[in-house]
DNA sequence: GATGAATGAGACTTCATTCAT
DNA sequence: CATGAATGAAGTCTCATTCAT
């Protein structure tokens, strides 16, 4: 009689982030307001209240989301590619199409927001582990199976590679003409190089 | 009513520009208001009105000031060394102390910021045309030197070098216990090797 | 669809009104909203709404019943004691373990809503003329008795002794540490006096 | 040359308060909004920020305004009168004229508002000190003449007389067609038989 | 040059209340 | 009977900017 849709519920929760996701977008993560949320999503102020404690709760909410989203990305490559360079080349693919580079410009104002807020600080930080722990886990395995020189420093590589991503994304808001593939074929020669360079030194 | 001292003017600017820059690192772009830059100059609101027209000019002018001092950087830099690798890599010495990471986070909110607004679009795309073109020329010099090996797509290579500078300030974001030292002998090595791989595989 | 038990309906409405009572006394008849009380009692805000027509409306209600426990607890007392300094010295006795005088509080909100709103206005009105009439009755039956001084104006003593009892119940929240028992003492004894001084004036 | 009137602030901050006080006795602390005041007062709101922190200021300050207002009164009449039972008398005559009560209503809500917010608990608190430490030296000012009984406990005198005065205050509102004259001379007797009883004991 | 008074739009958030289910 | 989705006005407060002095 009084059963009450919880899946009604996290539709619209979705719902709202959608439509919070687009204004952030377009906005920015200060110049999006819960009014234009509203608006964008169709319901009242008052309303969204009943979904979120506040907008800092949509915008960790969303931040947590976004990054999960790159997590998962890494995953599944990570799950099929035991490759490390394809990896990252194919993150490279990525950039040019983004249209107005919308999703990088989010990451770098989290990246900004981490730097002041604790809590997106956080967040941030956790998500950086658990990227870095994927990438750690595929050089292992490079490592065991003898395609990645084994004297590397995972740990080291996880963390340049990190710092790679993230440049990467700069890019097409440094240089909206940029040509994605004379970059992706080069970053591919450096990390082959440095990952395999152990056997041609062998070699020598 | 006599005209005041110009020099007096240009000071008063720097003075108040000098305010506003620490109130952005502390507050961020849109956090920081004018109000606060009033007080950290000790000046009124009314006054500042008459060195910058708009909190935008106030932004647009410190960027370009943030972004040149990276440039005058580097093209110091590039007149003494002529190794790139060392360029870089003097970079990533330069992360760790930078204390709250103050300075990386107002960049990052720059790139961001140029995703949406046109003015911000044309400081950061200009700046990177010229930081690209610093590198581009050590690099082509470092060819002719017969340092760097003639086949590397200079200019390929000056954007992975950019995309490097930025995700390398993301660092101490990412991860504030990190230790830059390990990394930056990584960077070195893999740089060395993009720019000096024709001379070995000669030898093979 | 059939009528639901109306002893039910009656269990419900007592059971949010204790809920509202408690919020009202933690936050004050405005600082209490209809959210609290409906998270207090445990029902939704539609439901409420099913057993009160309004928030006043709940105030109203809860008015009459807290000032109704005064008249009641007189009441009481006035039929076992004739006394009235007893009467009033057993009131002084309830102010010091109120907690954090709770119903005080709400007391003197009333007394200020009563002075802009006309329904409040009544209710305390109401009130009032019920208590003063149980005083006046009580001051009547003394002076039948002999106990009272036959010229004292009862209507006026039970006015003062209203005043009385307010202003007690202002002591706690203007001292928290104050003792009662001093109070107590002091104001037995100024009743005594005006209440019996005929007596003793006729032995002069 | 730019020497700013602090006057002319001062004069504002006051109109300001006298606005709000009219706003504040119309409808409530709570009822009277801060949109009230402006229009009431004339400015916009982002004006008035520049005079007060918040409404909570407002209210502080005027608080502190109005409670001072009373103790000065009682300290002007300590020093003339010496008697106290005229000085309280005095307080009654007050009552009837008050109009709308204006501001008993309020006293009553700070006195409500002191049992939740510590800020107004500390106003309240303090102000009864003042008021109490005022009447406790009337009274053993009047010992040291001998017009009041020596044994006479001043403190324990000094609240009932506070409460006496707060319950004054209520009166008006629990019946406004009440007459105080009547309620004048009782309370002054009853003061007058305390305070001297000492005297005619001693003559029994 | 310099002040600070003044504005008004807009920020986030809360709230009493209604309504479809 | 009972739910909670939904509203929209109103709450306090902030902010970039302008203007008279």
């Amino acid at each position: 009689m009084r059963k009450l849709d919880p899946v009604r519920h996290e539709e619209k929760r979705q719902e709202i982030l959608a439509a919070a996701s687009r204004c952030f977008e377009r906005s920015g993560l200060k110049g999006a307001s819960i009014s234009d949320i509203c608006r964008e999503t169709g319901i009242s102020p008052g309303h969204l209240y009943h979904y979120f404690d506040s907008k800092d709760a949509i915008i960790a909410t969303l931040s947590e989301a976004w990054l999960d989203r790159t997590r998962q990305r890494f995953e599944e490559l990570s799950a099929k590619e035991s490759d490390v360079a394809t990896l990252l080349v194919a993150e490279v693919g990525r950039l040019a199409p983004s249209g107005p580079n919308s999703g990088s410009a989010l990451v770098f104002e989290m990246l900004a927001e981490s730097a002041r807020n604790p809590a997106m600080a956080e967040v941030v930080q956790a998500h950086s582990r658990s990227l870095r722990a994927i990438l750690v886990k595929v050089l292992r395995r490079g490592q065991e199976r003898g395609v990645i020189e084994p004297g590397l420093d995972a740990e080291a590589m996880a963390t340049v590679m990190m710092a790679m991503i993230d440049g990467l994304k700069a890019l097409p808001l440094r240089d909206p003409k940029l040509d994605p593939q004379a970059t992706a074929g080069l970053i591919q020669r450096m990390l082959e190089d440095v990952l395999k360079r152990g056997a041609k030194v062998v070699r020598r």
